[in-house]
DNA sequence: AATTTTCCCAACCGCTTCCTA
DNA sequence: GTAGGAAGCGGTTGGGAAAAT
């Protein structure tokens, strides 16, 4: 038994895509749009996986995709969004007009993860014209690996996302926020009545209200550039230009460092982000454990 | 100059989620 | 409600290029 193969594997072509491959691969799309990579292959005449008709499109063939070198100001980013987002290749990508998922991974493999690991512990060196590129042979980053603190992110999609009361625009803002919203409050207060809710640091008392837990498509919401509105930190001062997409982008800076370093009182102890993760994604089925 | 080692990245694989009948 | 197919995603691999010996 086992796994069903996604195509007859015998017969097609592997390995480095020809031009002309390309050159048929393209045309197809252009003229067909995208979408059914299944039947693909077989209506473009290509000795393919329709899987692999797909990556290549994506990450190849794509009007717009941009090659060549990561500039800093992307490389900042990438950190910024991985410190964020984790191993969310697709997520981060997003962000990132013309660049593709696969690029940023192989870029953070093989470039960016060693720098951060290396730069671990040393404070306030934001720029990353300030990581020296180390002389990164094979074994010291095996050994480094074995040693770190490697994170195995599961294949899941983000779709909820805590909004602290400060986050929180105004009333305009929250009808973004849709219908399943559930108020953290209540939340917690669950957990705390059905199971031994390990905190040590926080109570369902101490959340505000008005802190939600919503239904929320990062993608969507990070990729819209139409919906206008401002920014505003907790203070109220405002901190982004006018564009949810631009906050997005400022929140990296404006939003996500005061978010660790100067704390709610509910996320004092949540300063690690695979702890949230984890528990948003498993629905409130795992425990939160709050150091 | 030849050989070996290391690095990089395109492509593959398998799992998860989404969609639809 | 659910089963099956399609699509999306992240981890891993293989091979060519570059660097080191």
């Amino acid at each position: 038994m086992g796994r069903k193969p996604c195509c007859e594997k015998e017969g097609l072509n592997r390995g480095a895509w020809s031009t002309m491959e390309d050159k048929i691969l393209a045309d197809y799309v252009k003229i067909h749009g995208e979408g059914k990579w299944r039947d693909l292959p077989q209506r473009a005449g290509l000795k393919r996986c329709g899987k692999s008709c797909r990556l290549r499109w994506l990450n190849y063939l794509r009007p717009n995709i941009r090659r060549g070198n990561i500039s800093t100001d992307e490389e900042d980013l990438i950190v910024r969004l991985h410190k964020l987002l984790g191993n969310r290749w697709a997520l981060i990508a997003g962000r990132l007009p013309g660049r593709t998922d696969n690029e940023i991974k192989n870029y953070w493999n093989t470039n960016l993860r060693k720098r951060v690991l290396d730069n671990i512990g040393i404070k306030g060196q934001s720029s990353s014209e300030e990581l020296v590129k180390p002389a990164t042979k094979r074994t010291q980053l095996t050994a480094q690996q074995s040693s770190g603190h490697v994170i195995r992110t599961k294949a899941v999609r983000c779709s909820k996302v805590a909004i602290p009361s400060w986050l929180l625009l105004d009333d305009q803002d929250k009808n973004i926020i849709g219908q399943n919203s559930v108020p953290l409050k209540e939340i917690l207060s669950d957990q705390s009545k059905s199971r031994s809710f390990s905190s040590s640091t926080t109570t369902s008392e101490n959340v505000n209200s008005s802190d939600f837990l919503i239904d929320f498509d990062f993608g969507k919401v990070l990729m819209s550039d139409d919906i206008d509105h401002q920014a505003k930190d907790r203070t109220g001062k405002s901190i982004g230009p006018s564009s949810v997409d631009q906050i997005a982008r400022c929140s990296f800076d404006d939003i996500y460092d005061p978010y660790l370093l100067v704390g709610d009182p509910f996320y004092q102890g949540l300063d690690d982000l695979d702890e949230i993760s984890c528990f948003l994604n498993s629905g409130g089925e795992d425990q939160l454990v709050i150091n």
